[in-house]
DNA sequence: AAAAAATACTTTAAGCTTAAAAATTTTAAT
DNA sequence: ATTAAAATTTTTAAGCTTAAAGTATTTTTT
């Protein structure tokens, strides 16, 4: 009885979890789309790129926003299109490309990331440092399939 | 300093939460592809569906989601396809319908239900009851646009 | 060197998602 | 009763997302 307890008590966790973070990321969507006219996926793509100075490859993105390849191929060309980033020859490997934030892409992800913080920060009003610890070590100690290098 | 330490930690739970739901997301999609030929949104239609004896509005269904009215149009409309589910004229008001589940949609969520909560339950494996509980506490008691019944 | 395998990326088809506009129908105001 | 406003749903346009197939290039095998 005590596992058929636990396992519900954990598929009410994943469903609060579910609903607090759909509406974390509509929240943000809306204000990155109002405020910055902008989506939550080329924010990701430009935060990838901004936290790496060197820029990354395709591949390299997609494996760390976990996403697939041709999803990145699509943001990508927007963001080049919008003059956000640019794609950079790599020299001795003609299949692949090193996209790289422009000067306008890096200013630009810089003031929305202020703004982020700030929003995320209001958002999760109610959590208290020691909590918001706890359950991060909690969520980074999740079996193989669910954490990663953050 | 020490709001400033406390954005960065509340920062810190947001990207690790983000992490972590989509990465439960993802397996759940493929197990609900490959084993059940379905996807994601059709389940969680299904489930409030499923919920709720007596079928809902379209317009409950998109609230109840936290999804654009719009989307529900086609997420239906490909159910009605599948045989999961019928509209119902409802008496009185021409403008809505009444979704419901169809006695094969309803045996095909139940089967799916159950495995649901089980691929969860071992995913979240390394959560133990109290923390379960506790991180849903908080999680629940986050600021008015971050909650909701559940 | 030629063939096979692996790697990096793009394209395609199908579906999900949203905001905004449109179409219908109902309710409220005058 | 007419008109105006509100409610319910669908349509549209743009973008996100994936899996699978396709293209080009590099590396490994034979």
């Amino acid at each position: 009885m005590t596992a058929e307890r636990l396992s519900k008590e954990r598929l009410r966790l994943w469903l609060r979890m579910l609903r607090v973070t759909r509406q974390v990321e509509s929240t943000l969507r809306e204000r990155l789309r109002t405020e910055h006219d902008t989506t939550l996926p080329r924010f990701d793509v430009m935060a990838a790129l901004y936290a790496d100075g060197n820029g990354l490859k395709m591949n390299e993105l997609s494996r760390r926003l976990r996403v697939s390849n041709g999803n990145v191929t699509g943001i990508i060309d927007r963001l080049v299109e919008d003059g956000c980033v640019e794609r950079i020859a790599i020299e001795g490997d003609r299949r692949a490309t090193r996209v790289c934030l422009t000067d306008a892409g890096r200013a630009s992800f810089s003031k929305m990331a202020t703004e982020h913080e700030r929003w995320i920060n209001a958002l999760f009003e109610g959590v208290a440092e020691e909590d918001a610890h706890h359950i991060g070590e909690l969520l980074h100690r999740l079996p193989t399939p669910l954490h990663d290098a953050t």
